[in-house]
DNA sequence: AACCTCAACAACCGCCGCTTG
DNA sequence: CCAAGCGGCGGTTGTTGAGGT
């Protein structure tokens, strides 16, 4: 369906920011706070469009952004939760204090795309490379990304309570209990709603916390001439060393607001320190949402 | 010094979901 | 219930600077 633009493109600058506009931003916003960004241009004094101020807000002069280098630390949580989220680089922004989206999806096409690739690992199924050269492995890689898909939408549904995953979840189940369904099953995870469930009865629900256990422990790198385990072993393997930790990602370990403690308690800390902290990214949220 | 290539990243575009009237 | 508006997201493009020839 048609829809305006959202803002008068013959009446807006275009291209890189200038200082002032910069600052005019930074003024208004520090006034009036974030919000009504198609109202502000005009309430700013700027020639931009709504949307392109709050692109630049958020993305290059929010002062909580971190900027600089990613750590070894951030890359391997990037690649973790690429693993679990795909590519919604929102969401993955969200558990990486001071960083953006924009930046992490930047940072992912130029770099870690190629040190996966280097590692000999797909960086789209983060599976050995060329898994799918013959039928069985064929097969495998389907099943690598079937199970790949129900991270996602397991991770998806852990966030997003309220929301149709538990049918995605339901249907992605169904799928891996027939194989000959797998070849149905699609490349893609389904952007909306839209996708009907399947007709057939449901089979019994996977917990998500162990779902979710399983796949966010920070297991040591495994050269692509070993295969990698299964992913039930890893969880079971996980949960086994793991299964009582609750550990904050509390981001001191990162760099983020140093010195300042985190709401759950200095066990999360020195369990970061240790590079545990990790495994229970979920936990983590609320330490530094809302900043 | 001039030119070319490529990596890095800022910004734009178009679509989607949610909200509101 | 529906359509329009808005904010947000992900994909893509454009620009710039560094390094190589």
């Amino acid at each position: 369906m048609g829809r305006s633009p959202c803002c008068e493109q013959a009446h807006t600058n275009k291209g890189a920011w200038t200082k002032e506009e910069d600052q005019r931003l930074i003024a208004y916003i520090k006034a009036h706070g974030e919000g009504c960004w198609r109202s502000l241009p005009k309430a700013a004094g700027l020639l931009r469009c709504g949307k392109s101020c709050r692109l630049r807000w958020i993305n290059y002069l929010r002062p909580d952004l971190k900027r600089g280098n990613f750590t070894e630390e951030e890359d391997e949580l990037i690649i973790k939760f690429h693993e679990l989220f795909g590519n919604k680089w929102s969401l993955i922004a969200g558990r990486l204090p001071g960083r953006t989206d924009n930046e992490i999806k930047n940072y992912w096409n130029t770099h870690i795309k190629r040190k996966l690739l280097a590692r000999g690992i797909d960086p789209q199924t983060h599976r050995p490379v060329g898994a799918a050269a013959t039928a069985p492995g064929q097969q495998q890689q389907q099943h690598y990304q079937l199970e790949a898909q129900k991270r996602h939408v397991a991770a998806l549904a852990a966030f997003s309570p309220g929301h149709q995953h538990q049918q995605q979840q339901d249907h992605l189940e169904a799928i891996s209990d027939s194989p000959e369904a797998c070849s149905r099953s699609s490349d893609d995870e389904p952007r909306s709603s839209a996708t009907p469930p399947p007709p057939e009865p449901a089979p019994p629900r996977r917990h998500l916390d162990i779902d979710l256990n399983l796949s966010i422990s920070l297991a040591p790198y495994q050269p692509p001439e070993e295969p990698m385990e299964p992913l039930k072993q890893e969880a079971a393997a996980t949960l086994t060393n793991n299964a009582t930790a609750a550990v904050c990602l509390c981001l001191n370990s990162l760099g983020y607001r140093p010195g300042v403690e985190c709401v759950c308690g200095g066990a999360a800390a020195s369990a970061a320190r240790q590079g545990q902290w990790a495994r229970s990214f979920l936990q983590a949220a609320p330490c530094y949402r809302g900043q």
